[in-house]
DNA sequence: GCCAACGTTGGC
DNA sequence: GCCAACGTTGGC
């Protein structure tokens, strides 16, 4: 299958870039997503060597801060299983998991974040999914398209690896 | 299965 | 902090 491209959004108060680059092999489990058509989309077609847009949400200014690759596609999320979790799900089973996850492994960083205000302006990427109003879903699909022109922005903008 | 009430997300 | 969008819950 093509390669496919995501957009992954994170709180950077809870998770950013950052701590993606200081993770253990620079990789992590995206675990904590609790909405269905998410899970859907990580369970079903977030597939290894897709690349992610790391999004910074609820921040100042909101926008993209970095991208990773998917090194597993997806898997039970362990955090269901753990009564000591935010995220546990008292419902779910071994058997029968109700939430997924996903690993990805940390690309780049960009020297300044591309902001949500200039992905807007971007001849390109108007019908992104980000850029519409009240799009909350916190993986969305990305094009191909979409994808070659955010990256030459962040060309233009630099970044570290 | 409908839909009102309620809760959460997330940009501003 | 506001509030629009939208997901979830639960009574019927």
């Amino acid at each position: 299958m093509a390669k496919q491209y995501w957009l992954f959004k994170t709180e950077p108060d809870c998770f950013s870039i950052e701590d993606l680059r200081q993770s253990p092999g620079m990789t992590t489990s995206w675990s904590g997503v609790r909405n269905y058509l998410a899970r859907n989309i990580l369970r079903d077609q977030v597939k290894v060597k897709d690349e992610v847009l790391f999004h910074h949400s609820s921040s100042d200014p909101v926008g993209i801060a970095g991208t990773c690759v998917v090194t597993r596609s997806g898997y039970p999320d362990p955090t269901q299983f753990d009564p000591e979790s935010q995220y546990f799900a008292p419902k779910a089973t071994l058997d029968s998991p109700i939430w997924y996850t996903v690993d990805v492994k940390f690309q780049l960083k960009l020297s300044e974040l591309i902001p949500l205000s200039l992905l807007r302006q971007t001849p390109g990427l108007e019908k992104m999914m980000v850029c519409q109003r009240g799009a909350r879903l916190s993986v969305q699909p990305v094009t191909a398209e979409e994808w070659r022109v955010v990256q030459a922005l962040i060309k233009k903008t630099g970044s570290i690896t």
